[in-house]
DNA sequence: CATTAGCACTCGACGGTGGTGAGTGCTAAC
DNA sequence: GTTAGCACTCACCACCGTCGAGTGCTAATG
């Protein structure tokens, strides 16, 4: 589609506009030493790349900027496919895994706070996800007479608790046999399953004990939340304010558009999820740029993300969101391989399962 | 110290200040039909107020401006103590304590979410803090043959769990002999106290039984955060972004620097802790307005909180940060009223300690 | 003596104007 | 195919005058 040399400047363009965020004019490519072509040649073959769609201009007399088109082209095939970290970048990673970290959670957000530092962008973590635990262990916990906490412990060692109050009927011992009941018979059941096995265990009981059995219904549905089935993954962000630094969104209404989408984590969260089928395998980033993006806040963003994985299992994502002006030859070995190290952390945790 | 007329004006400069957010001229005040007095007179009474501090002039033919002496004034003589919320108001502070609440965390987030939707402005809300907790129930699951999940239970129902990773010399029977011991001796424990318990416990097992005791320790360190003593409460933010729509920060830098300064949730918790020792007993708000606040990012700002309790132990604040043309009249009372409630509701909580 | 009308003055906001320079497109020559 | 030359475009900036809101001061008034 592209001649070897035009391939050559739309990279030279596109390198030269992530650094600068300046329109590029054809003198300033011409006087790059490695291609001995004067500006007039750059021009013809700018005003070609332009009508192919992958050059635009601001203004009659500007320089060339890339277009979304120029973009996708130039992360399709002008980026060497091989990783090349710079050495900093690399101990940085390497100083971010080799922290002490003492509970699961931490380990997603000080991954958010690293990215962020790095880049200048906004990092976006999405926690470990529940894709296929199963129940450990569920335990009650009386506070008052009336209240508990109800704790529920996944395969995979995620905690999830509940305060739960119980309807008058219903007294702590016959809470507790249900406890007793679940524990023996319902270890190993996947999550998603739980509630419809309790249900059936409820009933059997209910059967031959207790009384109300809406009641122990009532409390189930209560209780069920706890499951994280259908709870949304936890979002961390990092670095949302770096999105100001962007000469592109100095404009405070564009900055506040972007950061307020930022704020809806469940919005964020679904963003992240789309994630296209070919990327869910493998730590090989999903780049989406500009209107790539269905959603409105990022028609002027590049969102990369990187699915990390757990036995081949797809766990959770992490991104990074920029303007389209990304460092794309950068971000995208960042992103490659930190997920590939948090697939490394998370399936020593999640052995047990 | 000021007479009344001067009183009333400073209040009607503030309040369309307030308002408007533009310079106050001396025209606007003598239209209003309660004072009769012409723009000439106001213009002196104006004069003599900026000589004692309390208006600033951003130019010389502009209109006034109140100082941060100004609003000082305002909010410690010209406002009405006596709430008085809109009916909208109090019917929005209504549904929210009335929302079904399923897990204690979530009605501190809520509460940030409807605080920052009522005011635009920015809300902080610091959840529930383990004042005087007790343990209630320490469990610990196992994971895998070396790792195990330790759950803490506390007395007002808040949960923390930590993963820990057991030496090799140490065996689960082992543990689960210290968990029993730790349940039976130490229920009632205040956190604080926990872990100086424990190491007594362990102590007085290990003269008897287990061979490596160093490595108990090193695992109770493992543990030890999970007991919340130093652990820093959680901050939820509400409409961060509602910053960038205050005209006092359409200056990008200026946002900039406020919103970091929010994204540092430790540096939040700080200043939300310097609360004035007369306003942390009853739920009545402290102001800081501009350069009360000691925080360098916060010089613009005025950051009003209100403490909340149980059983008049204060466990939490919630905090409205904003320009320092702030909507005094609304805000201070909103807050009053949002902490009584919120002291209410986890007053039903903690009821078991 | 407090109040007020009148007036000169100040200063930011706004809009128009011309110069500058970076960058382009086109053409003709190599 | 490449390039030098040239006319042209257009954002940016500095400058300038006008406008109007608002002030401070002074002198007149009840």
């Amino acid at each position: 589609m592209l001649n070897d040399r035009q391939k050559m400047i739309l990279r030279m363009i596109v390198d030269d506009y992530v650094l600068t965020a300046e329109p590029v004019g054809s003198r300033s490519i011409s006087k790059r030493p490695d291609l001995g072509l004067s500006a007039a040649t750059i021009r013809n073959e700018m005003a070609d790349l332009e009508e192919l769609g992958f050059l635009e201009q601001p203004h009659a007399s500007a320089g060339r900027v890339p277009s979304q088109q120029g973009y996708r082209y130039y992360v399709d095939h002008l980026l060497a496919t091989d990783s090349n970290l710079s050495t900093d970048d690399l101990s940085m990673i390497k100083s971010l895994f080799t922290e002490k970290i003492d509970e699961m959670e931490r380990i997603a957000q000080q991954t958010a706070v690293v990215l962020s530092g790095m880049t200048q962008y906004t990092s976006v973590v999405l926690g470990p996800q529940v894709y296929d635990t199963r129940l450990r262990s569920l335990q009650i916990i009386s506070l008052s007479e009336h209240s508990a906490v109800v704790i529920v412990v996944t395969s995979s060692g995620q905690v999830h608790n509940r305060t739960v109050t119980f309807p008058d009927g219903i007294s702590m011992a016959e809470v507790n046999r249900l406890v007793t009941i679940v524990n023996e018979r319902l270890q190993g059941t996947p999550m998603y399953k739980l509630r419809s096995r309790m249900l059936e265990e409820i009933m059997r009981e209910v059967s031959r004990n207790v009384d109300d059995y809406e009641e122990a219904i009532r409390m189930l549905d209560q209780i069920t939340p706890a499951f994280g089935a259908d709870e949304e993954a936890k979002v961390y962000l990092g670095g949302t304010t770096n999105m100001l630094l962007q000469p592109e969104f100095q404009d405070i209404h564009k900055a506040q558009h972007v950061l307020s989408w930022l704020e809806h984590h469940e919005r964020v969260v679904e963003a992240l999820k789309a994630v296209p089928r070919d990327r869910v395998f493998g730590e090989i980033p999903s780049i989406r740029i500009g209107g790539e993006n269905q959603v409105d806040p990022l028609q002027d963003c590049t969102l990369i993300t990187s699915t990390y994985h757990v036995a081949g299992v797809p766990v959770g994502v992490i991104g990074i969101v920029g303007p389209t002006r990304m460092e794309y030859a950068r971000v995208i070995p960042l992103l490659r391989h930190v997920s590939k190290g948090l697939s490394e952390i998370y399936s020593k945790f999640y052995k047990g399962s």
